[in-house]
DNA sequence: AATTTTGCGGTCATATATTACCGCAATTCA
DNA sequence: TGAATTGCGGTAATATATGACCGCAAAATT
């Protein structure tokens, strides 16, 4: 049980990443075209839906040619 | 189909998890304690077993003591 | 030597992430 | 104004992370 509550988290994530992603001035497109992650998902990322996996921020990283660290940044 | 290969990945992360919690002189049960893990999943990551969530991350990071991000420090 | 701690592998149920799409409404651009 | 881009919500199938356990063998402690 224990329906955790992941959302504050999942929420602080996204936002930083549509920040990262707008000082870039990438599409959910072009940053999906340099990794491996439909730009749909990515949009629901920005948006808090998901609690995303190890390997998911690595790609966001590569995605938007940064530090995957600094996704972690709030 | 893409058979996705996190493995070499998930190895670094759980290699650099242990080295941490060595440093600290921490056991696994003394992690799992200042945390919402268990014992036996946090050694399931150290042995690279898992693509944890960006919820463990966090968690773990709350377990050591130290900053999410130093996990990703490899 | 007896007791406790530790790392770890295994299980099963449940929740949820991911993939790979579609299509739309609004915005931007030529 | 017609065409392309963009953000985003939805879906269905599949994979996998997690929680909450158990118990063991080895190491550490007393």
């Amino acid at each position: 049980m224990s329906k955790k509550n992941h959302q504050e988290l999942q929420d602080k994530f996204g936002e930083n990443l549509r920040k990262i992603r707008d000082q870039k001035g990438l599409s959910l497109r072009a940053v999906a075209a340099n990794c491996d992650l439909d730009d749909s998902n990515i949009s629901k990322i920005e948006n808090g839906k998901l609690n995303i996996q190890l390997s998911t921020i690595i790609e966001l990283g590569k995605g938007l040619g940064i530090d995957p660290r600094d996704l972690l940044n709030f």
